[in-house]
DNA sequence: CACAATCTGAACTTGCCGGTTCAATTTTCC
DNA sequence: GGAAAATTGAACCGGCAAGTTCAGATTGTG
């Protein structure tokens, strides 16, 4: 396979040959599924919307179950990472925890907000029956794999004296629950956009009963 | 020919004329809609699930997106009055506002982690491509309605001095998003039955969080 | 330039389902 | 008992999309 001639795109225009076309499949997939969902999402607009005649959809990836697999596996992929990268933020400071944990809340807050973040959860919900293990894979790789990393920023903070969290995962969850259970009503599941004023108040009002918790005067 | 006297299931026998063909209708076409999508249920089985033909089906609902609305409008409905008589009885106990609170909260997460529950929530998600305002309506008679409900109770309980809620809406929904926030990665989509004993932990887990930052003793 | 592999557009087969029609039967109501 | 309304089963039409096939265009390589 030829595949590895620039798959860094090169630019903008779309050399007609074979490129990183299996790329521009799986993004083009994501998007129509994320329009029509599964049953009613035909593989011809996926191939045009990526530029792509459909027989080649169907050479890469054999048919329209596994499409949607590794598109779905590859957008949980990438909101994993994007959250991740917004928990370890929360190493540095330790000084100012509020601040600290309202910065971390908000960006959180955004990547949840994002389209595709709502598309994502949106279509797991959607297909749960058709594909079960879909929903496995991505709980593992998502909202256990960000519990965890944000538990253990917890415990630290414990430790050195800044919060009372007795149970780091507990909290953790807790502190996730109320940042996105309040967004649920407010985002109309991703079909309403949520200005980023609206964000940072539902951060700090998450902070604030966070901090009166887990607080370092608490017990 | 007749479909034949007692045709199958002697305890109710089904009585062959027009009663409430209709709420059977509406009933299978939850049950089959939750389980296939709104795309890939077809109106046969639902008649079929229903005990009815399939003209029958498009003479009481004129086609399958009105079938589709009234189903989960009757379902938001029901869902919504079970959890508003969950949330009413936080009227009477004024002592022990932890045990109360605890009940509420376990009752509430019954009924959130209830198979209709999911499949409604489910079907919200998947179809709100197509029916935009389902969710709109979903949403003023499903949680705003819920939570405005609670927040009337908590204004109740801080103004006797059991709780310091300087803002009843925000710790209402903040109590709803610690009980059903740490279900979704537990229930699984509802594809997992959660066990009473977990229901009873996460309600006491959210209540314990909630009693530290609006206890009484909070300013 | 030629060879091999891939991509492309289009047409085709196959299957499924929404919605309708219709004659025969059943139920309700008077 | 009898008429009106509703139900029933079955067949039918129309449309849509998955997946395949095929000849021809395009690309990379030596």
């Amino acid at each position: 396979m030829n595949t590895a001639t620039s798959s860094a795109a090169p630019g903008q225009h779309v050399p007609r040959g074979r490129i990183d076309k299996r790329q521009a499949i799986l993004d083009a997939a994501f998007t129509v599924f994320a329009r029509h969902g599964f049953a009613l999402a035909c593989v011809q607009e996926i191939a045009t919307e990526a530029g792509v005649a459909k027989p080649t959809v169907y050479n890469h990836l054999h048919d329209k179950e596994t499409l949607f697999r590794h598109a779905m596996e590859a957008a949980a992929n990438r909101a994993m990472a994007e959250n991740l990268a917004v928990v370890d933020q929360l190493t540095d400071h330790g000084a100012d925890v509020r601040a600290a944990l309202d910065e971390v809340g908000y960006q959180l807050l955004q990547r949840h907000c994002d389209d595709r973040s709502w598309a994502l959860r949106r279509l797991l919900n959607a297909e749960v029956n058709r594909f079960p293990d879909l929903i496995d894979i991505a709980h593992a790789t998502g909202a256990n794999r960000i519990t965890q990393a944000l538990a253990d920023r917890v415990a630290r903070l414990t430790l050195a004296g800044h919060l009372a969290a007795t149970e780091p995962v507990e909290a953790a969850e807790q502190f996730l629950a109320l940042l996105t259970g309040p967004m649920e009503s407010r985002a109309r599941l991703g079909t309403r956009p949520v200005p980023d004023r609206e964000l940072r108040a539902v951060a700090r009002a998450a902070v604030r009963t966070f901090l009166r918790a887990y607080g370092e005067g608490r017990a």
